[in-house]
DNA sequence: ATTGAAAATGAAATCGGTTTCATTTCAACC
DNA sequence: GGTTGAAATGAAACCGATTTCATTTTCAAT
């Protein structure tokens, strides 16, 4: 069923029925015909032609490194969620942990002209700035902070200093940390640091600390655990990078014969939703994903509307939250 | 940069331009001008007008109920990455676990000639079948069985059963359900019906089974743990239709004095990770979520292949596996 | 009754590709 | 040399909407 379809059934021009569509000056009566006619066919108008003749759509591109991840989820949920109330639906396309592959994803939203992108980023070099900044639609990056780029990012840095501040206060001195690649900006570079600061503040030297690189599941924080024990057979506190590699080297820490929580003081970031029933309960930082998630979405679309002047850019920190428990 | 734009540049036709692309007679000489003139301007071929004239994309529905799931992450990886894989994109709309919401998200899909759907349904009715019928682009249900229509499903009933003679070989003999709704025929029935099957065949009388309804989250399950407390003061023994509901329903027993595991024995469904870390490890069956999302973007990719004769319904049941752990 | 401005209307152009169709080119064969 | 069939080619039609533009209608103001 077409518009023309639609038109001679209806006894008009087409032209009346896209101003019935999209509000154009039509009088009563052909407003009510064509009523009629749409309700009787069940009409809808295609997408495609309409995408080619406005140049716009109401697609939003998602890029998420991958997608059964807690954090993730949370993510998308909550950008899912802002962005279908204002009717913009989601496509999504996940990477694998590929920084390659986020900036031909880019591309390809820009191609296909969607309204605008999301990119939970895993990285923030210098090519992924200038990248963006060359971008013709427009994109709000969550997870990291670019400079020259809107974005939503969390508070990594400040949640990792007080966590350590937590563990240094339950009177341990021999801190190791497992930490994401250096790659990330936010996982990586600034949960380290924020580690580093507060052993500073507390009289330790943060160049002695142990650190062992993780990858973003159970099974590296577990691993890492393993190398760290090895490495630093004394340690009394660790810090995780995240809370899924917390829970992996609560693991290791038990096989080898050590209560966690009571021989080593152990915390995550994240905030899983396992924290609270695992035994230690985790201590760990609640990082606002899906907040996160609406933030970019609200962002995005205030800037699909403006589009008019070169938008500015908007950055925001979102705050953390910990959540002390047992595993300290 | 148009393909017009381009043709001129390079000195041929427009048409000489899309069979470079799409793979039509076309001379040496001409390919390489092409080539180079592509190579030059980074031309792409606009999706919108593709679309238009060709009436197909790349492009898939994944209809699920909610995003923050672990089950429908789980799903979701496993369907993006095989698609993606084929070069197909995944577009996602989240219903909200509003039946509604599913029929009108498919009808979308249609309207939009989508290249197909994966729906992820929480019901079955008589209505959601006759709509899928009726639909015009290949659309492969994941999680329900449901008649005339192409689905890759969980062996719900056996795992319950299994689950249920695991607790019954424990020795407990006073059962109860937190079950979920009763309207997801998979999740809702056909576990509920699992666990009176073991019950009848242990000798027990299946209609004595106290049965509470959850949400399929944390707080319903311990909600519902709640109830069936008051309901069934010497129950030692829950079978709980997902894997968060147990949990949920462990806190809740422990703050009544209990040991779960010890006083009751519970399982859970779906194998979530946080499983083997809670205490007591959880007994659950695994579902194959991961599995079920590559089955079924396989099976969708061979139906948008196929498109000619009305291509055949196909169903595959899935199995599960019991991983038996302290909870039971 | 007359005038002018605003509202209503449909024909036709347009968006950017793909595909048909009629024509030309070319090599191979008798 | 003439015939033939296949490959190569570009003009033009087409996909289904929106929007411009020129024209007609309507209606209030004079």
């Amino acid at each position: 069923m077409t518009m023309k379809e639609l038109a001679k059934l209806a006894g008009v021009s087409p032209a009346a029925v896209s101003r019935y569509l999209n509000g154009g000056s039509l009088s009563a009566e052909k407003q009510e015909v064509i009523r009629r006619a749409i309700e009787k066919t069940g009409y809808q108008p295609d997408l495609a032609a309409q995408m080619l003749r406005t140049r716009t759509t109401d697609l939003v591109g998602i890029i998420v490194p991958k997608l059964d991840s807690e954090s993730v989820s949370r993510l998308t949920a909550g950008a899912a969620e802002e962005l279908s109330q204002e009717g913009y639906l989601c496509q999504i396309a996940v990477t694998q942990n590929d920084p390659e592959r986020e900036l031909s994803y880019l591309s390809l939203c820009q191609n296909r002209s969607l309204a605008g992108a999301i990119l939970m980023s895993t990285t923030a070099d210098a090519r992924h700035e200038s990248f963006l900044k060359k971008l013709s639609i427009p994109v709000v990056v969550v997870g990291q902070r670019m400079k020259n780029v809107s974005c939503i990012y969390h508070d990594d840095f400040g949640a990792a200093r007080e966590l350590t501040r937590l563990i240094l206060a339950r009177g341990r001195t021999r801190l190791a940390m497992i930490s994401a690649t250096e790659q990330d900006p936010a996982a990586g570079l600034a949960r380290q640091a924020g580690v580093r600061a507060a052993m500073e503040e507390a009289g330790l030297d943060p160049g002695a600390l142990p650190v062992e690189i993780s990858s973003f599941d159970i099974a590296g924080g577990a691993a890492a655990m393993e190398r760290l024990l090895r490495r630093a057979p004394g340690l009394d506190g660790v810090l995780c990078a995240t809370d899924r590699m917390a829970f992996g080297a609560m693991e290791t820490l038990r096989s080898a014969g050590l209560v966690p929580g009571r021989d080593v003081s152990i915390a995550g970031l994240g905030d899983s939703w396992a924290g609270r029933h695992v035994v230690p309960h985790l201590t760990t930082a609640h990082l606002y994903y899906k907040t996160s998630g609406r933030a970019a979405a609200r962002l995005l679309m205030e800037k699909m509307r403006i589009r008019k002047q070169d938008d500015p850019v908007r950055q925001t920190m979102l705050s953390y939250s910990i959540c002390p428990r047992d595993s300290v």
